[in-house]
DNA sequence: TTCTTACTGATTTTT
DNA sequence: TCAGTAAGAA
């Protein structure tokens, strides 16, 4: 990798600007684009809203940068948060830019451009070159050993509970030195301790955990003036994307690295701010001005990807946030279809309705384009809604694919091969050992691995060392003592090829794995899954065919923990919310959008207000994905924990604006009778509300009719053909039943059974149940049930 | 040591 | 509900 400081470039920057007739990457930018591409010197925030060309922006600035000759190639720094994303970029710089550009060595993640800082000055912070990268199962595991030999309560202290204290802290840059004073106490002292002894522990095994990529460059920075200086003349042009994402460690990195020349450009969208639980700081963003002085802000808000129903719905819902830098997103692009909201009786409804809207859709009988699979997607709050989805597509036989899922390498079969490879790599790997000194079963319990540690720790050499050790003294006997020979003498072996290099990286790795015994572990298990492993141990032999060694590849994967690439099948896409930012498709449903489970109770609980509006941004990112139809749904009923529980349209659906979005009313067909459950909204509220009146207590009206909800409902609720109630056996479920109730009314649930209304607010009553107990459920759920038992239904 | 049964507690996730 | 774990039995 050459140096920028190396004079001798085969093309100067005057030469190669001049080799470069024009910049038609500039013709097909519009003016705020091309503002943001042109302002080359000192910061910049580009505030760029969902779908307006963020990275087409950012990718013809780094051409810019390139071809006015202001940068070679190793001068600028681009920072991302995925793999994926660095992946783009790279890819469309080199299409801007052509062959001339080959190779930005400092394009890529925080995580991999501090990988590779770190490994030039790894002693400066007491670590060797070569040091080992843990991911988050290592860190468990190891800090799972330090509760233990503290002595500490693990029930009370969870390592997994510690893990992400820990993280935190490391988020915010705090060493173990200067935790503040309060967490200090917060966590008893333990914390703390626990933090320096994982840190000391870490040191010894010469590891490092993400946290400390880049924990460890600022403390080098800050110690090491002349280093820091070094890379400040290097990185000439600075540019980050997805900077509402960015911690406050990653800031501190950035501000050190960009206060000489201020030559910073950071791209986000304060609006699109949905990781602060995991130490994002949208203030990062917010305070951008203040940090930088000077700065100059562009917003890009022409959309190009949705419909003016689509924004006009996400505006509406994000308007509702604080404290925004404030965009106003517009498009040129014709009127659309409205947002369409609907809702159902339970879960199951929901995910029968969006089955069947989707095959409406790929038949393109819905009064629409016929639509592809793979431009649908499903956008869930929380992973167990996908279930429903899985559950019901399975059996229509719609094709699908859960994006996010398990990745690849965070699979057991995957760790414990990788293991495998680390330890024949680096035999003082002693998470590894630990790893797989078991796998498959060699008869070595709690006991024996103590006894291993134990001979390890007495002779100060590695676990496999200390198990040879124990081997050789005869400290473990029986059946575990062999087979641990056989294993401690094989790992040796192993090694040798490894230094050797007598056969190719992927012969080795084949034959480690059978070796060892670890396919014939597999193949001996009778679990459905086990065949899927199998396979997926070919699919990670054959991904080392793509590197030249062991080393190379777990370098590689360390960092890059990418999914396995997909077949060619068209699929509906389900996912989270989050792994949907970024993404765009031409239909969209987004389900569940309930009180409780969106916004999350919990984000709620937790994080007050600042949660709200983080959930109000998740909502937010999930309409911005839809280009052509949005569709939310909700269910009055879901299964939460095996529990029924009722539920209430999300607050966020108060927020959409009525003249954009249009009300659905199922189908009889599969509405199966219970209404547009929740909302009064096949039937005119002038209808409604006569037919309702008579039968209304007066006090009981005036509370109904005066809440903002019946209200919204009602100025929402499209004038759509009246339909009859549905007679069912004594059951009328029909939306001109939601006002139909008094207090002290014996009413029916499905779900909940007979019950007595004990309260009312807007539509929603409350239900003393007979057996299910207090709840809260929308009227439109209930029949009137009378007080005899003649109207038992069915 | 390992297999079985009882219990608990439960978002969002990249590197 | 269900998965993942922790204590008991063979």
């Amino acid at each position: 990798m050459s140096m920028p400081s190396d004079p001798d470039l085969p093309l100067s920057r005057l030469a190669m600007a001049a080799a470069m007739p024009r910049a038609p990457y500039l013709d097909d930018l519009n003016p705020a684009q091309r503002a943001a591409v042109e302002a080359l010197d000192g910061p910049v925030l580009m505030l760029a809203g969902a779908g307006t060309g963020k990275t087409k922006a950012l990718t013809a600035r780094i051409a810019h940068l390139l071809t006015t000759g202001r940068a070679r190639p190793n001068e600028i720094l681009a920072v991302t948060f995925t793999n994926k994303a660095a992946r783009e970029m790279r890819n469309r710089v080199g299409r801007m830019v052509g062959e001339a550009v080959e190779g930005m060595p400092w394009l890529g993640t925080f995580h991999a451009i501090c990988v590779k800082l770190l490994r030039r000055h790894a002693e400066l912070v007491g670590l060797r070159s070569n040091f080992t990268i843990l991911d988050t199962d290592d860190q468990v595991r190891l800090l799972k050993q330090l509760i233990n030999a503290a002595g500490i309560d693990e029930k009370r202290w969870p390592a997994r509970t510690m893990a992400h204290i820990i993280d935190g802290w490391k988020n915010k840059a705090v060493t173990p030195g200067n935790v503040p004073a309060v967490d200090v106490a917060a966590f008893d002292h333990k914390g703390v301790d626990l933090y320096a002894a994982y840190q000391a522990r870490l040191r010894d095994l010469n590891a490092v955990d993400f946290g400390d990529l880049l924990l460890h460059m600022i403390t080098i920075f800050r110690t090491h003036e002349d280093v820091l200086a070094q890379y400040q003349r290097w990185f000439r042009y600075i540019l980050v994307d997805e900077y509402q994402d960015t911690n406050i460690a990653q800031y501190m990195w950035l501000r050190l690295l960009a206060q000489a020349h201020r030559n910073v450009c950071c791209v986000g969208d304060d609006d699109q701010s949905i990781y602060g639980w995991r130490g994002a700081e949208v203030g990062n963003i917010l305070r951008f001005e203040t940090d930088f002085p000077g700065a100059q802000v562009i917003r890009l808000e022409q959309n190009y990807r949705s419909t003016p129903h689509i924004l006009a719905a996400a505006g509406s819902v994000i308007a509702a946030n604080k404290g925004r830098l404030g965009k106003q997103l517009w498009t040129a692009l014709g009127e659309g279809e409205k947002v369409r909201l609907i809702g159902h009786w339970d879960g199951e409804e929901e995910a029968r309705w969006i089955g069947e809207e989707i095959e409406a859709m790929q038949r393109g009988t819905r009064g629409m384009d016929r639509m592809g699979l793979d431009g649908i997607a499903i956008l869930v709050r929380a992973s167990h809604q996908m279930r429903s989805f899985e559950d019901r597509f399975l059996t229509i036989g719609l094709p699908y694919r859960v994006i996010g899922g398990p990745r690849f390498y965070e699979r057991q079969e995957i760790r414990d091969a990788m293991a495998y490879f680390r330890l024949a790599v680096s035999p003082d790997d002693d998470l590894a050992f630990e790893r797989i000194v078991n796998t498959p079963k060699r008869g070595l319990g709690d006991k024996a691995i103590q006894t291993i540690q134990v001979c390890a720790r007495q002779n100060r050499v590695s676990l496999l060392d200390g198990a040879r050790i124990a081997v050789e003294s005869r400290l473990l006997s029986g059946k575990g003592g062999g087979e641990l020979r056989v294993f401690v003498e094989a790992m040796e072996r192993w090694h040798r090829q490894v230094v050797q290099e007598a056969d190719t990286h992927v012969e080795l790795a084949q034959m480690i794995l059978d070796e060892s015994g670890y396919t014939a572990m597999w193949k001996a298990d009778k679990s459905p899954d086990a065949s899927g492993r199998l396979e997926n141990l070919k699919e990670l032999v054959k991904a080392l065919e793509q590197f030249d060694s062991l080393q190379g590849f777990l370098e590689h994967v360390a960092l890059v923990m990418d999914n396995a690439s997909e077949d060619g099948e068209e699929k509906v896409s389900i996912m989270t919310l989050h792994a949907a930012k970024g993404l765009e498709f031409p239909a969209v449903f987004l389900p569940g959008w309930e009180d409780g489970l969106f916004p999350s109770q919990r984000s709620l609980d937790e994080g007050g207000l600042k949660g709200l509006e983080e959930e109000r941004r998740l909502a937010y990112v999930g309409l911005t994905r839809a280009e052509r139809v949005a569709t939310i749904t909700f269910a009055g009923n879901r299964r939460v924990h095996g529990q029924w529980q009722s539920s209430l349209p999300s607050r966020f659906i108060d927020e959409l604006p009525k003249d954009h979005v249009e009300v659905l009313t199922p189908p009889g067909l599969y509405g199966g009778g219970y209404g547009a459950a929740g909302m009064a909204m096949n039937a005119s509220p002038v209808l409604q509300a006569t037919e309702a009146s008579d039968l209304m207590n007066r006090a009981a009206r005036a509370d109904v009719y005066a809440s903002p909800g019946w209200r919204r409902l009602q100025a929402k609720a499209q004038v759509r053909p009246l339909r009859q109630p549905v007679e069912g056996r004594g059951i009328t479920i029909d939306a001109s039943a939601v006002s139909a109730f008094t207090l002290g009314d014996r009413v029916f649930h499905q779900k909940f059974g007979y019950g007595r209304v004990t309260g009312a607010e807007g539509d929603k009553l409350d239900v003393a149940f007979e057996k299910a107990g207090e709840k809260k459920v929308v009227a439109s759920f209930l029949t009137l049930a009378g007080d005899g038992s003649d109207d038992v239904p069915f």
